[in-house]
DNA sequence: GGCGGGATATTCT
DNA sequence: GAATATCCCGCCC
């Protein structure tokens, strides 16, 4: 349990099928300044293009292969650090075999070690239960940047635990977050989260860039 | 607690 | 040039 092969193995899956596996698994980041482990309570999914009979508009790799997502065609249990909104970095898990271009979206979780380093680089935070609630928030608090686009997670800086016991909360699922357009619509529910959980990102309800959203939303 | 607006840079038409 | 897998702050209930 929680050895890299059983890592691997998750992640050769298709990143619909790994995103509820990776909840309750536990990202470590060791920097100079100290270590922030953070238990992932909120996740999504992106598909490569050629990783399902039907395409997922809303990724990245939707387009193919650029300078910016090359690391998602890349192999699996990498991460894939993207620049976004002018001021923002946001962290996924590479999936599948080189080429298919996969990814799980860290969107949220909770602070169980680091809590003071943390606390310092997101002073903004009220509540503990804020300092990695958002994926942009989730890389400030673990202290992930550009620099970390591309490195392992196998062994490294960078390490994921998987949870030791069976999940003991329910898993629920709904449309992704900030998605416009058919990626967006409930035909692609793969946002996954632990119920109740207070980590879990509460975006607004109603309008999103302008446009309606699903009544379904974050907990309860 | 909930809304609205603004900020900011990289990316690909 | 437009859009973006977002967050923060100020204001109003």
């Amino acid at each position: 349990m929680g050895h890299p092969e059983d890592l691997l193995t998750i992640l050769n899956q298709p990143a619909t099928t790994a995103a509820p596996l990776l909840l309750g698994a536990c990202i470590r980041h060791e920097s100079p300044d100290g270590a922030v482990v953070v238990r992932l309570s909120e996740v999504e999914a992106y598909l490569g293009p050629r990783d399902s009979a039907d395409p997922d508009p809303a990724a990245h790799s939707y387009g193919g292969k650029t300078n910016r997502n090359a690391v998602m065609f890349g192999p699996p249990g990498h991460l894939y650090v993207y620049f976004t909104y002018g001021m923002h970095y946001c962290a996924n898990l590479v999936c599948r075999p080189e080429g298919l271009a996969s990814g799980v979206l860290l969107r949220g979780g909770e602070v169980v070690e680091g809590a003071d380093l943390a606390r310092r680089r997101r002073p903004a935070a009220r509540k503990a239960s804020e300092l990695a609630q958002g994926p942009a928030r989730l890389a400030v608090a673990l202290g992930l940047g550009r620099e970390h686009n591309g490195v392992s997670v196998l062994q490294g800086e960078v390490t994921v635990r998987l949870p030791e016991r069976a999940r003991p909360q329910l898993v629920r699922n709904g449309p992704r977050v900030g998605v416009s357009g058919p990626g967006g619509s409930a035909d692609y529910p793969w946002r996954f989260w632990l119920d109740g959980d207070p980590t879990v990102s509460r975006y607004k309800s109603g309008v999103v860039h302008g446009k309606r959203t699903t009544p379904e939303n974050g907990s309860l």
